[in-house]
DNA sequence: TTGTATGCGTTATCAC
DNA sequence: GTGATAACGCATACAA
């Protein structure tokens, strides 16, 4: 059904040169014989809409459909006071562990009908501090965080503490801040890998450490040292590297290359290395490939998160599994409660919400 | 420096209850004590401005500075009839391929000012349309797609072709919709990378050849073909096995692993494989793994695309890289610069830009 | 049950 | 050089 022109009626002359940009609710109300009043009420489903007559609903409905209306998003932002949009900054979009959990978080998003603006900030400091500012600026009505490396400035986030934007950080511990945080259990998990490895029947145990600075080292080497207690294994100094603080993403792969092959010189008697996480476990196949080992045959490795690549890679990665989609659903959800219940006022007291790790056997680990 | 309530003059009291949501130019105005206009004026240094006081203009940027004014997005929108921001939809968001476009794509427009509204499709062709429709009813003034795997119906994009959006596709080749597109001369790579096997010494040489559907298979094998007549190089049938049409992003590896399995079954004698891409070559590492061949001693492999996971696993992938990042900035560009020619209707024949390929030799290959 | 009038914050037009 | 005014498209209090 096409119309030529858009209804001659009374001050449409007026608008007939400049070319009509798009079909506003005032077309709808025209074309349909109701007012503006009546069809926004009809097609927003609001107030005193279930008074309205049905027959009148339907023919709103109808023209709507039939003019291909579509409200303008900006105009009700502007009426309505708020921006139906919430602000999501990632730490560095071509790490396969954020994507998973932009993933998780895309999954419930798109059910809520608000809009996701998220921003890049390509492992810069100075620029996660400017996107926030920016989204906030913007009048997001929430805010997740996706970290994932070094990341220690408490004070980035303090414009959304102060104005109580809903708000959540995935990857970080982020209650000093308070802020609400979604965190594998890190303790859990560094349990389960030294578990792994010793169940295999190995004693001489290389260890790649986190970097000091990053908040998810203190709580996995706790979980290792309590499984080391509980079995009665002595963790020999000599044995245990750890990372370096450096913010480049593909640091871990070369320092963890870098480590093990110290490690190595020093204490050829190793029989497995438990990685930091899946990069740097990389970086030690690649060492003891270097050393003419093979990987599970002379040395037993195993990562930590279970990266896409863990899987591809040949032989496959053991590794302690983070929920990376499910840590993302949660973020979210965390955020829209709080959007739901803006107006009772929850102190919105910053927790941290543990997802379980799970152990991955694949290749790369292998009984002694 | 800071003001107890916002200044008390006319009309204030009748919002004064309302929680003050934030600082509009009529506050600056008020402070600064010039008209609206002049401030718009001011602060967006349009139009007059040139002539406007110095001294003004200076008082102007002060109390805004000082209030924290930021304009309000919606109203600008609203009023500008511009929305300020490009659509981009991703295909994938865990493909770390369309990953790095992404980031090539934000390190152009994070320069431009536009908004990105980016959308995850989940390789769902459904999704897809509906996100595209969803940008285009939110006015954006361009739209990026970045595609990667199958994505074959022509009328997904009619709406934005209609509309004479500003639009570009990257990693498809969608001239018969009209719309411009970056890519990867295929050809040129696929001569690459036979070549580079051949120079090796290897004449036994598995294929692991695209999905028909895909757009990228044919001019790359034609490229394979082309070296392998100037050489003079004899390809046997036997030796050649085609992907699956299947729209899976894992699915490469899998499938170029079970080819791999049949290829070494009927033709041990091969010393090289050369795979589709990198996701296959890495199913063919674990094919040859798995029947006991080591890589690359017993067979080199070549992939392409050098996702970050290439340079990552022991042995490195040897493979044909596509400039990521590149194709992502050109992609914007390419945009960007009919945004501002808008005026003059360019009649934006699509067209078809070729970056080129680099052969990137890592451990995988090596001479026979 | 439906219509009128107003304002959200900004900018463009025009008048002074 | 600067300011009054209207309008962008929509939603709502209030009137009818």
């Amino acid at each position: 059904l096409h119309f030529g022109g858009w209804c001659y009626l009374v001050g449409d002359l007026k608008r007939a040169d400049k070319t009509k940009q798009s079909v506003t609710i005032l077309d709808v109300a025209r074309e349909s014989g109701f007012s503006p009043t009546t069809v926004s009420i009809a097609l927003n489903g609001v107030s005193p809409s279930e008074n309205l007559r049905d027959e009148t609903k339907r023919q709103i409905f109808e023209t709507a459909r039939r003019l291909g209306y579509r409200p303008s998003e900006s105009a009700q932002v502007l009426r309505r006071g708020r921006s139906n949009s919430i602000g999501i900054v990632v730490f560095d979009i071509a790490d396969p562990f954020c994507t998973l959990i932009l993933r998780g978080i895309d999954l419930e998003l798109k059910k809520s009908g608000y809009l996701p603006i998220v921003m890049d900030a390509h492992n810069s400091l100075d620029r996660f501090k400017q996107y926030v500012e920016m989204l906030v600026h913007r009048r997001v009505e929430g805010l997740i965080v996706v970290a994932n490396w070094l990341f220690i400035k408490l004070d980035a986030l303090k414009s959304v503490v102060q104005r109580k934007l809903p708000a959540v950080v995935v990857g970080r511990d982020m209650r000093q801040s308070g802020i609400s945080s979604v965190l594998v259990d890190n303790e859990a998990g560094g349990y389960l890998a030294l578990r792994h490895i010793y169940e295999l029947g190995h004693r001489n145990i290389g260890f790649l450490l986190g970097p000091t600075q990053l908040g998810d080292s203190i709580p996995r080497w706790a979980g290792t040292r309590r499984f080391a207690n509980e079995a009665g294994l002595n963790l020999k100094k000599a044995h245990i590297k750890r990372l370096p603080d450096v913010s480049d993403p593909l640091s871990g792969f070369s320092a963890g290359r870098e480590l093990t092959l110290e490690l190595l010189q020093s204490r050829p008697e190793i029989t497995a290395v438990v990685a930091f996480d899946d990069l740097s476990a990389f970086g030690a196949i690649r060492a003891l490939a270097e050393s003419g080992r093979s990987v599970p045959h002379d040395c037993s490795v195993i990562g930590f998160d279970d990266v896409p690549m863990s899987a591809l890679a040949t032989p496959g990665l053991t590794t302690i599994r983070q929920p990376m989609l499910e840590m993302g659903s949660f973020a979210f959800e965390t955020v829209f409660s709080r959007l739901r219940g803006a107006s009772s006022l929850q102190t919105a007291d910053a927790r941290v919400n543990l997802m379980q790790p799970e152990l991955v056997v694949r290749g790369s680990t292998q009984s002694r």
